[in-house]
DNA sequence: GTATATGCAAAACTTTTGCATCCTT
DNA sequence: AAGGATGCAAAAGTTTTGCATATAC
């Protein structure tokens, strides 16, 4: 599905601002952008667009759930698209590279550990904060 | 050891600002308190002191080692006292009150995750997020 | 007495909102 | 043409900072 029936099907106009911001997530090689980073991208693209916009449309896009939000910072959100496989997050704190992974046990064991003490789970944030081993790496991914 | 011995030991001086502030994560009930919810406690009991003299002290026991900080919500710091055991949390979206647990195999696992992707892990978050099933209970914690 | 801490006000930073104008349908 | 979307500027919420005054040791 194009990024314009993307947008028809949530019910959203296809304005250039969203087209823009869809399409930047979705052919950034960084995965996990701020709405400052998606700012500052578009604009230095030649494109006038208020950051006002970009915060309206990342939270639309939240809504619809084609974008997922996270706060992997104190006082800033950072987004992602919406993956067909729920995944969890490793972030650099040297560099903010961001890896991504999936554990079966781990969710398995969080679904047991909320029954037991009687919640009921709409959402969960598992982030480890670390270092990646290779600095060549971490300085190409900053 | 007394808060004022504690204080001490980690080479700050005993001012009765801070010593309320440790008191106060000491002896509530709601061991996960915001800048915000310190600040109102204790101007309702009457001690005059400033919101930017908690921001200060709240930093300074976090760098300390005497607090930790969460990032619960977006754009809002949650400190509670680094307690002897590690512990993760189930955040309550309705009424916020914040349960603890620990599950060691959770806690391999991540280690072994990071080791596998190169990562050296410093600090990590786990948080859940979903309803009391117990309303009651929940309106009582708010 | 000296160094450190506090309070206040102002500023910084992220995010939201009001409103006139513009664009999509 | 009509409703929704955008841009700008102002405002809101959290946190930080500069500076004069007050406090702990």
């Amino acid at each position: 599905m194009s990024s314009f029936d993307n947008l028809k099907s949530i019910g959203l106009k296809a304005t250039l601002p969203r087209l823009k911001i869809l399409t930047l997530f979705e052919e950034s090689k960084k995965r996990h952008l701020t709405a400052e980073e998606v700012y500052k991208t578009l604009t230095d693209e030649g494109l006038e667009i208020g950051l006002a916009t970009i915060y309206r449309v990342l939270t639309q896009f939240e809504q619809a759930g084609l974008l997922i939000r996270h706060n992997f910072d104190q006082g800033k959100g950072t987004f992602e698209l919406t993956s067909s496989q729920h995944h969890d997050h490793l972030v650099c704190t040297k560099c903010g590279h961001v890896e991504e992974f999936f554990d079966n046990e781990i969710e398995k064991r969080q679904t047991d550990i909320a029954n037991k003490l009687g919640f009921e789970i709409t959402d969960h944030s598992l982030n480890l904060y670390g270092e990646c081993k290779n600095p060549a790496e971490c300085k190409n991914n900053k």
